[in-house]
DNA sequence: TTACAAAACTAACGTTTGTTAGTTAGAATC
DNA sequence: GATTCTAACTAACAAACGTTAGTTTTGTAA
């Protein structure tokens, strides 16, 4: 019994090569050589190129709409709310940074009803999270700033979380999420 | 007489085409299907490729360098120089947002010394803007957060705003920097 | 030992890629 | 009117691309 298919290896090597030099500019031969095997021998487990892209896409982006709509049924303010979103992306950050990099920057290589339906998820995700804002600032919760400016801030810099947070020595979890709670909500001076 | 050279208008077609789909999977007879001419006339004008996209990225990084020098000579406090880099970044932004992309996602495609050059900007950036946030926390004008943190927040969120700031419809350069200083500085709640 | 499935291989395909060479039409300069 | 320059063209190249077909090796179960 194996604990990783092929394929999940296969996967994983693609995100890295990916979050490297990007989807177009990896080959499937680049992919094949980092696993030791020539390129053909990835048509035994994988249907395709696009296939690798859209696995790594999508299943992010499930990931973040799960999340956010647990986070749109909970019962607090707005502000604990928006605390959740900003944990939310932490812990998918910590333990796929790999693949986040697709998402951010591949995402329009995806093909046909792929395509369409991240770019759905995408737009209710960032719907959900401007509704979130909108009733902070009605409540008083929250300054009365354009929320798209609001929005924005916050969602650009955990989106780019994974191309930092591991390059200075190892932040705990639980401490970034602290701080980054703190500067977001709170600014720095 | 012409105003711009045919060179500068084949260097904002592709800024163009390399927003939408990245430097790699643009390809020269994308650009020059978009110019209404063959891929080999571009040659007439330019040497490569690579040419298009070194010119792109190392101008632009030219001008943040050159922006952090002059904020570093000033006499202010840590905070007003911090201030006075969103509106750099800003003002960057918006008279070149679409050579933004390709510095943001496609410098490492930068070939020998136009890499090097880069990544070397790139770095001693960072590094000034890193002082100064230390020097700010140390003279007690800002919240004792980890630096990193506060470095990558503000850095991350002025870096993807060529992504939004002209998708929700026209917002006043001068209102946006109001709004993001805010923000920034003083957080949302 | 045999049988079978999983996973690798070699070889090749049709396209697309960046680029070069050589040519041509029209405008500017002598 | 002859010459030079600018900017386009056609044709073609070698290399790299994603992918397919068919074959061989390897490990496991009967």
């Amino acid at each position: 019994m194996n604990v990783t298919t092929r394929k999940e290896e296969i996967i994983v090597v693609a995100s890295r090569l990916f979050k490297e030099k990007g989807y177009t500019a990896v080959s499937m031969r680049d992919i094949a050589q980092a696993m030791g095997i020539k390129a053909a021998s990835l048509y035994n487990h994988i249907s395709g190129k696009q296939e690798l892209l859209s696995t790594l896409v999508l299943r992010l982006a499930e990931d973040f709409t799960l999340g956010m709509e647990a986070v749109q049924q909970e019962s607090g303010s707005q502000v604990s709310k928006i605390r959740k979103v900003i944990e939310l992306h932490i812990d998918i950050t910590v333990n796929a940074s790999e693949a986040l990099a697709a998402l951010n920057n591949d995402w329009m290589h995806l093909e046909g009803e792929d395509l369409h339906r991240f770019v759905g998820m995408r737009e209710t995700y960032e719907e959900n999270f401007r509704s979130i804002i909108k009733k902070g600032i009605e409540a008083g919760e929250l300054q009365p700033h354009h929320p798209e400016v609001i929005l924005f801030s916050i969602l650009s810099t955990l989106r780019t979380l994974y191309l930092w947070y591991q390059k200075r020595g190892k932040l705990d979890v639980n401490v970034l999420k602290k701080d980054m709670v703190a500067v977001l909500l709170r600014g720095i001076v």
